[in-house]
DNA sequence: CGGGTTATTGACGTCCCTCAACAATGGTGG
DNA sequence: CCACCATTGTTGAGGGACGTCAATAACCCG
């Protein structure tokens, strides 16, 4: 239990140093450590346990009725999360080894939330911030090619992540990769070495990346970039609009 | 002037009816009525307004770098939204002619959370909400074919819309679908006609669809369906949760 | 050392995006 | 009322991108 002692110790101090969103939680929270590909305990009944990543990674994710697998959220140290759909039969589990949560009573964030006014202004707060994660992955997703699919994937991840001048370490698998972006492992390794011949990124490991071209990356087209001369034909440009 | 009345009636007997997650708001909502493809003003701060779809349907949509425009989320009658994001640039839109939408301050929305217990409850219901709407397009997305997204994103609209048996009015034309489910267009209407051909739907007109068959759209793969022998090799099954 | 997981690359077939042409629809003004 | 035009919807041909199958290497752990 050395490594829950030693979470703990960091909470404890990251409470202390940067305005935590949930300050007033601090003393109910419950630590708790998970190995890789654990499953975290989620309470079928919305939003019946709250959870704030201190380190690790934990993704949230479903299975689709032909097998394949669906990462729909992804967690990263500093992000809350919760389980909100009911019909879904959705499992989290942790990605990173030694990921350590703490875990508030979805009860308990109610009753706070009913005496501290500011206290459920931070946690309708909570909510938009996961929101915005999703709806971020749904504009990776919607990416044309490949390429580009991985490539905002990895801008979205060095922005998200604490990164030492753009080098990233990527708290999982090729295969977990795929699944958020929902293309075959097989392409995101393609994409990965194209990537890097392209001088966009640069692989020093497996696991880290790093950065040196922002705009390749950015670029959503290998066509030989010529400063975006018009909109495709594909977009429809103004013409809806415009329209009455 | 005649529609907003009459919307103000329909919206004024819906409040008295069904249990309206806003009734602590009808008195303070300003309802609003706006033509096909008419912008929804809001605000570049988070929440700054909440809107109830009272008629019509409404999208929220981001352009991306490359000019191609994604639908991030489609609101139908009973939904409410808010623009949450702060960097992203993105638009709200009318998409049926004679669309009524309620809205409410956000500050006034703030303030009787404040008050109200109950309704500061409710409120985190509608985000919850927004949140599995959103999640759900994603999972839809993320559906291998292009037959598959079609038959999916009808589904989950029958399964949202007021249907009498399982037929569906579109509000949407063929390219805000394409752009939802970022396909082209012409690959939305060859998924079409090939649904009806595989007699899953039957299109009356160009905006109905009749379900007739759910079990097709399901179905994921057009491959002779013989009740789904055994698990893809692309889906690993359970070899990762058996991992330590 | 051996086995399982993870990662990478190639060959091949299929799905879909692009371009193109055209039909159907709806609104506007003469 | 009808011609006109913009929007919307549909279908075909061709090529590129990605999924699938396969083989292999690298890595980790017992």
């Amino acid at each position: 239990m050395k490594a829950k002692t030693r979470a703990l110790d960091y909470y404890r101090r990251m409470l202390a140093a940067q305005n935590h969103a949930m300050k007033g939680l601090d003393e109910h929270a419950k630590i708790m450590l998970f190995a890789r590909s654990q499953e975290v305990p989620v309470n079928s009944e919305p939003a019946a346990h709250w959870y704030y990543v201190i380190t690790g990674a934990v993704r949230r994710s479903a299975i689709r009725s032909d097998g394949r697998r669906q990462i729909l959220d992804l967690m990263l140290p500093g992000d809350f999360f919760f389980v909100v759909d009911r019909n879904e039969d959705q499992t989290v589990e942790a990605i990173a080894e030694e990921t350590t949560l703490a875990s508030y009573s979805g009860q308990r964030v109610e009753q706070l939330a009913q005496r501290d006014v500011e206290f459920a202004r931070e946690l309708r707060n909570v909510a938009f911030q996961t929101m915005s994660r999703i709806q971020d992955q749904l504009l990776i997703i919607g990416g044309v090619t490949a390429v580009e699919k991985v490539g905002s994937f990895l801008l979205a991840l060095a922005s998200r992540s604490s990164n030492d001048k753009g080098q990233i370490v990527l708290p999982l698998t090729r295969y977990d990769i795929a699944e958020y972006l929902s293309v075959s492992v097989e392409t995101v390794c393609r994409s990965f070495t194209s990537l890097q011949q392209r001088g966009a990124i640069r692989l020093a490991g497996k696991r880290t990346v790093r950065i040196i071209n922002r705009n390749v990356l950015e670029e959503k087209n290998e066509h030989e970039v010529d400063a975006c001369p018009a909109a495709p034909s594909y977009a429809r440009g103004e013409s809806r609009s415009c329209a009455h």
